[in-house]
Order: structure tokens, then C-alpha cells, then sequence
DNA sequence: TGATGATAATAAGCATGCTCACGAAAAGTT
DNA sequence: AACTTTTCGTGAGCATGCTTATTATCATCA
């Protein structure tokens, strides 16, 4: 590491401030920023199966379970069994979770307003497409092995 | 959101991802990133305590002191009493750290590398300067109230 | 049909981030 | 000196992400 800031660390800042400053805003309306992920894929995708949702999200079935619990528990969406598959749930919103896609959606509005003062449009565009870029780059070299250095003097 | 990808959502991936990658490649060292992170600023300034620290990296006191202390039961790093302020400790990384921080500077160069494939070194240093200012603006933000919606219809 | 393998969801257990609360010690005030 | 406020570190408890392992069901093929 140079003496100039490491980019993974700040992104890593940048990812953790947004979730923390999202999470300021919406703790009465009781979405995290991971539920309310969720929540605006499944209004896109309704009855879709749980290991598709987490594809599409690119988290874990298992980190994906977790989150539907505590949303099922307090009756934003629901798991209607499916006849064509005992083992596989279909996912749904529950009417209840319709007024808070916009209340959500204007939450993160306002967060990246604040996040984003002082860039063009421009910019924000080539941030993003940088971004997707170097998601799909990591996607990627995730698939792979990944070989560690020798413990010392490797 | 619209229906091209949210820039929050993709952040927070890449940062979420960028971690995953550098453990993979570092699990038989031991450390995970956020200890390289500590080790890496304790490096620059052996001595400090923990709230300043803390403040340093940007997190809460308590996320660094449970970081800490899997890091001193590993021998990586000591807590010093402090003569002046028997409340603070002192921060010291042990001689048995040294090592390692070649090995982590490694790793985490490599895994840039893999993320960064296609990116010029302008672009680089873009993404640079914009997540670091997006970075203030949150910093910003965070210290001030976030007046949230009303539950529904507010 | 019966074994074998793949897939859907979850369990267990860990790491890292947060909020809220607390005790001990220092610093400031009267 | 005594009281109040601030500061340092940590405990408790939660959320989200991971890896690894397990169970139930489905699919395949001999």
C-alpha cells in the first residue's frame, strides 16, 4: 500500500457509509438497506424461487433465507408453496409491502442526492459503468482459485 | 430505482465482492480484511490509542476493540498500559506481524489487479478522486439528522 | 425400480459492522 | 475538595455476509 488512500478501503468506506446513512434515514419505516434490496428485486420478479432471487442478487441462499425470515415475520412477503416442487418455495409481496416501495425508493433517492453532491452527471454515469465493470471482473475471479502466499517467506 | 442498475446496489457489491476475493486469497495467512486494514494503519502509527484509531479507519470504537482482540489473542498486535491515562491503551504491533505485512500488501495488490482488468490508470485515478469525495459527503451527511418519512402516506 | 447424483432450502458457526448502555478514569467547574 | 461532564474502552444484542454441512426432494440412469 502506497501512501496515497487504498481504493478497496475506500470503496469499502464509501459501501459501509451509504448502508449506514440509509439505515439513519429508514429506521422508522423498519427496512435495512439488504431488505429493501431484496424487496425491489421481488416486486420485479414475483414468484420467483428463493436460489433465483439469490442469483440474481448475488448474495448466498443461506444469507438470502436469513433476510425472508425476519420480512415473512413481519409480513412483507410470503412463501407459497409449489405444487410442481416440494423442496422449492414461491416468493411474493404481501400487500402491506406495496406502500413502502415508494417510501424506500425515496429514501435511497435522497441518500445518493446526499452521497453525490459536487459529481456531473457525467461523472455518475462513468462511476457507474466503472463499477459494473469491475463487479464483473470480481464475479469472475471469484469463480477461480484464488492461490495464497506461503505463510511466511513463501 | 429505475430499471438500469441502482449505483448504490453496485457499490456495495463491488465492496462486498472486493472482500470476498482478498479472503479467498488470504485464508491460510489468517488475517481477514478488515485486521489488514488495522494492521496496515498500525503500521503507520505505532503508539496510538484506541478511539483515535478508530477514528482513523472510520469505525466505531467497538468494532475495533472485538477486532482488536482477536488480533492480540493471535500475538499480532499488544495492548500497552499507558502511565499517563489509565483508561487508554497503547497500540503496538508485535515483531510476529512484520511478516505479514508484505504477504497482505501482496494479496491485496493482486486482488486490485483482478478487479481492475480493463481499467485505464486515468480511470483509476477518477474512481480515486470521485468515491473519495463521495466518501465526504457522507461523512458529512452522517453527522446530521436524517428526517425520515412517515411510516405510510406521510 | 432402485441406486446415484443434483438441487432447494436451511442449520451451525464465524466475522464485521452498527446502536445503546455502562463503568472507570480524567478533566473541568465551582 | 466535591460535583459534573467528558472521554476511553467494553458488554449486550442485532443485522448481514460468508463457509461448511445437512435434509428433503427431484432427476437420471442402469
Amino acid at each position: 500500500m502506497s501512501s496515497s488512500p487504498n481504493i478497496s478501503f475506500v470503496l469499502h468506506d464509501v459501501a459501509r457509509l451509504l448502508r449506514k446513512r440509509f439505515e439513519q434515514r429508514s429506521r422508522t419505516s423498519g427496512l435495512t438497506r439488504a431488505q429493501w434490496q431484496v424487496l425491489a428485486y421481488l416486486c420485479l420478479h414475483g414468484g420467483i424461487h428463493q436460489n433465483k432471487l439469490a442469483d440474481l442478487i448475488e448474495i448466498m441462499p443461506i444469507t438470502l433465507a436469513r433476510l425472508l425470515d425476519k420480512m415473512e415475520a413481519r409480513g412483507f412477503i410470503e412463501r407459497r408453496p409449489n405444487p410442481a416442487d416440494r423442496r422449492a418455495w414461491l416468493l411474493y409481496l404481501t400487500p402491506q409491502a406495496h406502500p413502502l416501495l415508494e417510501i424506500m425508493r425515496a429514501n435511497g433517492q435522497r441518500t445518493r442526492d446526499e452521497a453525490f453532491i459536487g459529481l456531473s452527471a457525467d461523472t455518475q454515469q462513468l462511476l457507474l459503468q466503472t463499477l459494473s465493470l469491475i463487479k464483473s471482473n470480481l464475479l469472475e475471479a471469484c469463480t477461480q482459485p484464488a492461490v495464497d502466499r506461503e505463510k511466511v517467506h513463501g
